[in-house]
DNA sequence: ATTCAATATGTTTTAAAATGAATAGTGATT
DNA sequence: AATCACTATTCATTTTAAAACATATTGAAT
Protein backbone atom coordinates (compact mmCIF):
# COMPACT_ATOMS: atom_id res chain seq x y z
CA UNK A 1 0.00 0.00 0.00
CA UNK A 2 1.31 3.14 -0.58
CA UNK A 3 0.71 5.87 1.83
CA UNK A 4 -0.89 8.87 0.53
CA UNK A 5 0.41 12.49 0.05
CA UNK A 6 -1.31 15.42 2.35
CA UNK A 7 -2.70 17.79 0.23
CA UNK A 8 -2.18 21.49 1.67
CA UNK A 9 -2.17 24.68 -0.03
CA UNK A 10 1.20 27.25 0.21
CA UNK A 11 1.27 31.58 -0.49
CA UNK A 12 3.66 33.83 -0.83
CA UNK A 13 2.08 37.62 -0.82
CA UNK A 14 3.95 40.73 -1.50
CA UNK A 15 3.20 44.51 -1.50
CA UNK A 16 3.36 46.64 -4.88
CA UNK A 17 3.57 50.48 -5.49
CA UNK A 18 1.62 50.87 -8.60
CA UNK A 19 3.47 47.92 -10.47
CA UNK A 20 6.28 48.15 -8.51
CA UNK A 21 6.80 44.68 -6.35
CA UNK A 22 8.79 46.49 -3.15
CA UNK A 23 8.41 44.33 -0.35
CA UNK A 24 8.41 40.39 0.07
CA UNK A 25 8.94 37.71 2.25
CA UNK A 26 12.40 37.86 2.49
CA UNK A 27 12.85 41.69 2.10
CA UNK A 28 11.22 41.99 5.29
CA UNK A 29 13.45 39.70 7.08
CA UNK A 30 16.51 42.10 6.15
CA UNK A 31 14.44 44.68 7.11
CA UNK A 32 14.16 43.22 10.58
CA UNK A 33 17.48 42.40 11.18
CA UNK A 34 18.84 46.17 9.53
CA UNK A 35 16.86 46.93 12.84
CA UNK A 36 18.27 44.81 15.11
CA UNK A 37 21.81 44.80 13.73
CA UNK A 38 22.36 48.36 13.08
CA UNK A 39 23.73 48.25 9.68
CA UNK A 40 23.10 46.01 6.22
CA UNK A 41 26.83 44.68 6.02
CA UNK A 42 26.04 42.92 9.19
CA UNK A 43 22.11 41.98 8.50
CA UNK A 44 23.67 40.30 5.41
CA UNK A 45 25.93 38.54 7.20
CA UNK A 46 23.29 37.06 9.60
CA UNK A 47 20.98 35.72 6.42
CA UNK A 48 22.92 33.74 3.39
CA UNK A 49 22.96 37.27 1.76
CA UNK A 50 26.33 38.76 0.23
CA UNK A 51 26.50 42.23 0.94
CA UNK A 52 25.82 43.63 -2.20
CA UNK A 53 22.63 41.44 -2.86
CA UNK A 54 21.61 43.49 0.61
CA UNK A 55 22.41 46.87 -0.73
CA UNK A 56 20.37 46.22 -3.68
CA UNK A 57 17.39 45.10 -2.06
CA UNK A 58 17.25 48.23 -0.02
CA UNK A 59 18.23 50.69 -2.86
CA UNK A 60 15.44 49.09 -4.46
CA UNK A 61 12.68 49.07 -2.08
CA UNK A 62 13.54 52.89 -0.89
CA UNK A 63 13.06 53.93 -4.72
CA UNK A 64 9.64 51.89 -5.35
CA UNK A 65 7.87 53.05 -2.28
CA UNK A 66 6.69 55.98 -1.64
CA UNK A 67 8.84 57.21 1.54
CA UNK A 68 12.33 55.04 2.20
CA UNK A 69 11.92 52.17 4.63
CA UNK A 70 15.76 52.39 5.47
CA UNK A 71 17.53 55.21 6.53
CA UNK A 72 21.58 55.25 5.78
CA UNK A 73 24.59 57.10 7.16
CA UNK A 74 28.10 57.34 5.62
CA UNK A 75 31.51 57.49 7.25
CA UNK A 76 32.08 58.66 10.57
CA UNK A 77 32.13 56.91 13.64
CA UNK A 78 31.42 53.16 13.18
CA UNK A 79 31.81 53.64 9.32
CA UNK A 80 27.82 54.52 9.57
CA UNK A 81 24.74 52.32 9.53
CA UNK A 82 21.84 51.81 8.77
CA UNK A 83 18.56 52.20 10.23
CA UNK A 84 14.46 51.41 9.89
CA UNK A 85 12.10 54.48 9.33
CA UNK A 86 8.85 54.92 10.92
CA UNK A 87 7.96 53.85 7.52
CA UNK A 88 9.56 50.78 7.56
CA UNK A 89 8.47 49.50 10.87
CA UNK A 90 5.05 49.79 9.42
CA UNK A 91 5.61 48.03 6.27
CA UNK A 92 6.81 45.08 8.76
CA UNK A 93 3.98 45.25 11.50
CA UNK A 94 1.76 45.49 8.09
CA UNK A 95 3.08 42.73 6.47
CA UNK A 96 3.19 40.27 8.81
CA UNK A 97 -0.43 41.24 9.58
CA UNK A 98 -1.85 40.68 6.41
CA UNK A 99 0.24 37.45 6.08
CA UNK A 100 -1.38 35.85 9.04
CA UNK A 101 -4.91 36.93 8.18
CA UNK A 102 -4.02 35.48 4.88
CA UNK A 103 -2.87 32.51 6.53
CA UNK A 104 -5.53 31.90 8.53
CA UNK A 105 -7.83 32.07 5.72
CA UNK A 106 -6.22 29.92 3.67
CA UNK A 107 -6.03 27.11 6.56
CA UNK A 108 -9.74 28.00 7.20
CA UNK A 109 -10.47 27.39 3.41
CA UNK A 110 -8.53 24.39 3.05
CA UNK A 111 -10.60 22.55 5.41
CA UNK A 112 -12.97 22.83 2.35
CA UNK A 113 -11.01 21.57 -0.39
CA UNK A 114 -12.49 17.84 -1.86
CA UNK A 115 -9.15 17.18 -3.94
CA UNK B 1 5.46 67.25 -7.07
CA UNK B 2 5.74 63.53 -6.91
CA UNK B 3 2.78 61.62 -8.26
CA UNK B 4 2.18 58.99 -5.16
CA UNK B 5 2.31 55.34 -5.92
CA UNK B 6 -0.35 53.14 -5.07
CA UNK B 7 -0.23 50.23 -2.78
CA UNK B 8 -1.88 46.81 -3.71
CA UNK B 9 -1.27 43.22 -2.77
CA UNK B 10 0.00 40.80 -5.00
CA UNK B 11 -0.42 36.82 -4.50
CA UNK B 12 0.22 33.14 -5.76
CA UNK B 13 -0.82 30.08 -3.86
CA UNK B 14 0.62 26.46 -4.62
CA UNK B 15 -0.98 23.40 -4.28
CA UNK B 16 1.02 20.51 -2.13
CA UNK B 17 1.16 17.19 -1.57
CA UNK B 18 2.93 17.08 1.42
CA UNK B 19 6.09 18.66 0.30
CA UNK B 20 6.04 18.34 -2.91
CA UNK B 21 4.44 21.44 -4.91
CA UNK B 22 2.94 20.11 -7.70
CA UNK B 23 0.27 22.95 -8.84
CA UNK B 24 0.40 26.32 -9.75
CA UNK B 25 -1.15 28.96 -11.97
CA UNK B 26 1.37 27.88 -14.83
CA UNK B 27 0.62 24.59 -14.47
CA UNK B 28 -3.21 24.64 -14.17
CA UNK B 29 -2.99 26.90 -17.70
CA UNK B 30 -0.95 23.87 -19.40
CA UNK B 31 -3.67 21.17 -18.07
CA UNK B 32 -6.43 23.83 -19.73
CA UNK B 33 -4.96 23.97 -22.56
CA UNK B 34 -3.69 20.10 -22.67
CA UNK B 35 -7.72 19.58 -22.17
CA UNK B 36 -8.53 21.76 -25.08
CA UNK B 37 -6.00 20.60 -27.56
CA UNK B 38 -5.45 16.77 -26.82
CA UNK B 39 -1.57 16.75 -26.56
CA UNK B 40 1.25 17.91 -24.74
CA UNK B 41 3.18 19.46 -28.12
CA UNK B 42 0.25 20.95 -29.13
CA UNK B 43 -0.59 22.52 -25.81
CA UNK B 44 3.16 23.85 -25.29
CA UNK B 45 3.09 25.55 -28.77
CA UNK B 46 0.24 27.70 -27.51
CA UNK B 47 2.47 28.87 -24.47
CA UNK B 48 5.24 29.90 -24.49
CA UNK B 49 7.39 27.01 -23.74
CA UNK B 50 8.72 23.66 -25.44
CA UNK B 51 7.50 20.57 -25.18
CA UNK B 52 10.28 19.21 -23.02
CA UNK B 53 9.54 21.74 -20.49
CA UNK B 54 5.64 20.71 -20.70
CA UNK B 55 6.68 16.77 -20.42
CA UNK B 56 8.53 17.51 -17.39
CA UNK B 57 5.46 19.29 -15.81
CA UNK B 58 3.44 16.83 -16.39
CA UNK B 59 5.41 14.32 -15.26
CA UNK B 60 6.17 15.89 -11.71
CA UNK B 61 2.72 16.60 -11.56
CA UNK B 62 1.90 12.94 -11.93
CA UNK B 63 4.17 11.90 -10.30
CA UNK B 64 3.60 14.25 -7.07
CA UNK B 65 -0.19 14.03 -7.10
CA UNK B 66 -2.13 10.62 -5.36
CA UNK B 67 -3.68 10.56 -8.49
CA UNK B 68 -2.54 11.31 -12.12
CA UNK B 69 -3.65 14.44 -13.44
CA UNK B 70 -2.86 13.65 -16.97
CA UNK B 71 -3.52 10.37 -19.26
CA UNK B 72 -1.42 10.20 -22.13
CA UNK B 73 -1.47 7.43 -25.15
CA UNK B 74 1.29 6.77 -26.66
CA UNK B 75 1.09 5.73 -30.49
CA UNK B 76 -1.33 5.05 -32.73
CA UNK B 77 -3.27 7.25 -34.68
CA UNK B 78 -1.98 10.99 -34.82
CA UNK B 79 1.10 9.67 -32.72
CA UNK B 80 -0.96 9.38 -29.29
CA UNK B 81 -1.70 12.34 -27.09
CA UNK B 82 -2.96 13.99 -23.93
CA UNK B 83 -5.94 13.94 -21.68
CA UNK B 84 -7.15 15.05 -18.02
CA UNK B 85 -8.05 12.68 -15.89
CA UNK B 86 -11.09 13.43 -13.61
CA UNK B 87 -8.45 14.35 -10.67
CA UNK B 88 -7.05 16.73 -13.23
CA UNK B 89 -10.10 18.38 -13.90
CA UNK B 90 -11.22 18.43 -10.11
CA UNK B 91 -7.61 20.20 -9.32
CA UNK B 92 -7.98 22.95 -12.54
CA UNK B 93 -11.72 23.68 -10.86
CA UNK B 94 -10.77 23.96 -7.34
CA UNK B 95 -7.53 25.69 -7.95
CA UNK B 96 -9.33 28.51 -9.50
CA UNK B 97 -11.95 28.65 -7.15
CA UNK B 98 -9.12 28.76 -4.11
CA UNK B 99 -7.47 31.89 -5.76
CA UNK B 100 -10.81 33.31 -6.18
CA UNK B 101 -11.72 33.35 -2.96
CA UNK B 102 -8.20 34.11 -1.47
CA UNK B 103 -8.20 37.17 -4.42
CA UNK B 104 -11.54 38.46 -2.62
CA UNK B 105 -9.71 37.82 0.56
CA UNK B 106 -7.16 40.18 0.08
CA UNK B 107 -8.98 42.75 -2.20
CA UNK B 108 -11.44 43.32 1.03
CA UNK B 109 -8.42 43.23 3.56
CA UNK B 110 -6.50 45.63 1.76
CA UNK B 111 -8.81 48.30 1.96
CA UNK B 112 -7.86 48.42 6.03
CA UNK B 113 -4.32 48.75 5.36
CA UNK B 114 -3.25 52.17 6.41
CA UNK B 115 0.44 51.64 4.56
C1' DA C 1 46.18 63.49 8.21
C1' DT C 2 45.34 58.69 9.51
C1' DT C 3 42.37 55.20 10.89
C1' DC C 4 38.24 52.56 10.70
C1' DA C 5 33.97 50.24 9.52
C1' DA C 6 30.45 51.04 7.01
C1' DT C 7 28.12 52.43 2.41
C1' DA C 8 28.44 52.44 -2.70
C1' DT C 9 29.44 50.28 -7.20
C1' DG C 10 31.83 48.17 -11.00
C1' DT C 11 33.87 43.89 -12.74
C1' DT C 12 34.64 39.14 -13.04
C1' DT C 13 33.63 34.29 -12.04
C1' DT C 14 30.73 30.60 -11.14
C1' DA C 15 26.66 28.10 -10.94
C1' DA C 16 22.06 27.13 -12.22
C1' DA C 17 18.38 27.02 -15.23
C1' DA C 18 16.19 27.23 -19.62
C1' DT C 19 16.46 26.17 -24.40
C1' DG C 20 17.21 23.69 -28.62
C1' DA C 21 18.55 19.97 -31.24
C1' DA C 22 18.80 15.32 -31.88
C1' DT C 23 17.12 10.52 -31.43
C1' DA C 24 14.44 6.67 -30.07
C1' DG C 25 9.89 4.48 -29.14
C1' DT C 26 4.91 3.69 -29.78
C1' DG C 27 0.90 1.65 -32.18
C1' DA C 28 -3.44 2.40 -35.00
C1' DT C 29 -4.03 3.04 -39.83
C1' DT C 30 -3.09 2.40 -44.59
C1' DA D 1 5.98 -3.01 -43.42
C1' DA D 2 5.70 1.93 -44.06
C1' DT D 3 3.73 6.10 -42.34
C1' DC D 4 2.54 9.50 -39.12
C1' DA D 5 2.17 12.48 -35.11
C1' DC D 6 2.75 12.14 -30.87
C1' DT D 7 5.31 10.78 -26.32
C1' DA D 8 9.90 10.02 -24.15
C1' DT D 9 14.65 11.15 -23.17
C1' DT D 10 19.45 12.49 -23.65
C1' DC D 11 22.96 15.86 -24.67
C1' DA D 12 25.14 20.06 -25.89
C1' DT D 13 24.41 24.92 -25.93
C1' DT D 14 22.82 29.25 -24.50
C1' DT D 15 20.98 32.33 -21.31
C1' DT D 16 20.24 34.03 -16.87
C1' DA D 17 21.05 34.64 -12.19
C1' DA D 18 23.89 34.52 -8.28
C1' DA D 19 28.02 34.88 -5.99
C1' DA D 20 32.61 36.50 -5.36
C1' DC D 21 36.00 39.82 -5.81
C1' DA D 22 37.88 44.29 -5.98
C1' DT D 23 37.86 49.30 -5.11
C1' DA D 24 36.36 53.71 -4.16
C1' DT D 25 34.01 56.86 -0.91
C1' DT D 26 32.46 58.75 3.38
C1' DG D 27 33.12 61.37 7.84
C1' DA D 28 33.54 61.15 13.05
C1' DA D 29 37.22 60.20 16.10
C1' DT D 30 41.92 60.06 17.25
Amino acid sequence: MSAKKKYNIRFRIWFYADDDKFLGKGRVELLERIKEVGSITNAAKGMKMSYRQAWQMVKEMNESANEILVEKSLGGKGGGGASITKAGERAITQFHDFEQKVNRFIAEESKKLTI
